[in-house]
DNA sequence: TGACAATGTCATCCC
DNA sequence: CAGGGATGACATTGT
């Protein structure tokens, strides 16, 4: 067993020792998180899609049945007709699915006159004679009354005295078996379509074809009753709570985090859990923060919303819409536990599978460039999925302080959310800031670069330029020499004889004559004008 | 398999 | 004093 210890802000001399353990930990977390990835828009967009097709062969399979009903009714065969009824029942609650809110549901449901047609639908199920062959129960099974079964559930943590009791408790008892029921004729009737879809996956554990066996049993006592309401808690769970809130709610806790170093079995491990261990928490009371977090948003009996008189009709109702959108969310439920873990862990997958991600994320997910940037994204979104932070990394990131402090005060959230926010949100914020320090930097680099360059071009065309003036300046020089011995050659004094030009010069005056003078005079006007400066100079 | 580039994160300074 | 920008340093990952 290894066990990583999270610290969030590491110790000045240890961090990168242990953030390197928290990368074994994000990508067990990957697999951990799975399930929560299935809850989001493009999930929900693919279990729509999946669901218009099994929809469709469900039409086909229908009129199929219905050209040989014709044939077979005369038996009086009940499994056909419990199959029409339950594909009927099948859509209709696809219909409710899709064209209700989880609000209008729960308005509906809370209704009297729904009630009593639950009830109503219910009673010839729990007194039917026909129970000896239970595939006939489903003829009053729809998914309303699964959701009713959730509904008991939110009544649990939301109208715990109130609403509960206004159920029969017969009815109750009823509710609770309804999604195993609802699934089992699922299973019973689809099996065939469902190996290319998820409800195999959501019971990793469980042999679907015994609970097939047992929904044709004909005696459902105490100890069915029990499995049954496992297995509908297993539902509502799909994951195993226990594990997240130990990674997530209890990261200083020694003990609280054991992630086997291969994450596919560790998947499969979290898979199996699900089904076996979930239930049992899911039905115990529990009050660690992190753990309220996810198992009351994700409807288990017995969680409890802490200080919940912090709660305004807007929280509840924000809540409600949130819970519904969870709830019906897993009522669509995962339809890829069935690939293979390998399958699982793979960035671009599981960042298509990630919801509320801009669509500018999702872009760079499929960018292999960028890939670890959508790794490192989807990290901070599995922690905040994980803790139910019910912002988007974006919104947290780019807030203003204001709305964001705001934003962490009318918001009930716990301090492990708080910090989590604070965290994601200096990170988002460094991280932007070192990318534009990057480019800064990149942009200082090139820029001096370019300076060297016209530098370089500067100094050659100089030397170039010293090079011709020099030139020109020997040649001056030169002509200068030329026209001296020129006119001294021309040049004769008193008696006729060519002047030496070693012992006269040229001197031209800024009147512009010009005289022949004794290069000694020529040195002596030189040294008065040198001591005429220095003397002017001091 | 090592070099290297890209990126994220942390610590720290500073405004 | 808190928040945040800037940046160096380090670790990780992909090529």
């Amino acid at each position: 067993m290894t066990v990583y210890i999270i610290s969030r802000k590491p110790a000045t001399h240890t961090p990168r020792k242990l953030l390197r353990k928290d990368v074994d930990w994000k990508v067990s977390q990957e697999a951990l998180d799975y399930s929560y990835s299935h809850k989001g828009n493009e999930q929900s967009n693919l279990q729509k899609r999946k669901e218009e097709e099994i929809k469709l062969l469900h039409n086909e399979e229908n009129e199929k049945r219905n050209k040989t009903d014709g044939e077979e009714s005369d038996n009086g065969d009940f499994s056909t007709e419990s199959i029409t009824e339950n594909n009927s029942a099948s859509e209709s609650s696809e219909e409710l699915i899709q064209g209700y809110s989880f609000g209008e549901i729960w308005q509906d449901l809370l209704s009297p006159e729904l009630q009593r047609n639950s009830l109503g639908d219910i009673q010839p199920f729990a007194t039917s004679s026909r129970n000896t062959n239970s595939s006939c129960s489903h003829y009053n099974v729809n998914l309303t009354q699964a959701i009713s079964h959730d509904v008991s559930l939110r009544e649990a943590m939301f109208l715990s005295s109130n609403h509960s009791t206004r159920i029969n408790p017969e009815m109750r008892s009823i509710q609770r078996q309804e999604p195993f029921l609802q699934l089992n004729s699922s299973i019973t009737n689809h099996e065939s379509l469902l190996n290319g879809t998820s409800l195999m996956g959501l019971f990793p554990s469980v042999d679907i074809r015994n609970l097939t066996n047992q929904d044709h049993l004909t005696n459902l006592d105490e100890n069915i009753f029990d499995e049954i309401n496992a297995m509908s808690l297993a539902l509502e769970e799909g994951f195993d709570h226990m594990e997240i809130s130990q990674l997530f709610g209890e990261l200083d806790s020694e003990s609280g985090l054991s992630i086997n170093s291969n994450h596919s079995t560790a998947f499969s491990n979290n898979s199996d859990s699900s089904a076996s261990s979930g239930c049992s928490e899911g039905a115990v009371g529990y009050s660690s923060d992190a753990r309220s977090i996810s198992h009351d948003v994700l409807g288990a009996v017995g969680g409890h919303f802490p200080e919940s008189s912090k709660y305004s009709p807007m929280d509840y109702q924000r809540d409600l819409d949130y819970l519904g959108k969870s709830t019906l969310q897993q009522l669509l439920h995962n339809h890829t536990y069935n690939q293979l873990p390998n399958q699982l862990t793979t960035t671009s997958e599981h960042c298509s599978l990630l919801p509320g991600k801009p669509d500018e994320e999702k872009g760079r997910c499929h960018n292999s460039s960028d890939a670890n940037l959508s790794r490192n994204l989807s990290c901070d979104e599995h922690h905040a999925k994980a803790l139910r932070i019910p912002f988007s990394i974006d919104e947290i990131v780019s807030m203003p302080v204001d709305l964001f402090n705001s934003m962490l005060s009318t918001y009930y959230l716990t301090d492990s959310q708080i910090s989590l926010i604070r965290d994601i949100r200096r990170r988002g914020k460094n991280k932007v800031a070192a990318q534009n320090c990057r480019k800064r930097k990149l942009d200082v680099i090139l820029n001096l670069e370019e300076d060297v360059c016209n530098l370089q071009t500067q100094k050659a065309n100089l030397k170039k330029e010293r090079t011709q003036c020099n030139k020109s300046i020997s040649l001056m020089k030169q002509k200068l020499r030329d026209l001296y011995h020129d006119i001294f050659s021309r040049l004769r004094d008193d008696q006729g004889r060519p002047v030496n030009p070693s012992q006269y010069a040229i001197h031209c005056s800024s009147d512009g004559s010009v005289f022949i003078i004794p290069r000694r005079l020529v040195k002596s006007e030189h040294k008065q004008d040198e001591q005429n400066n220095r003397n002017k100079k001091k």
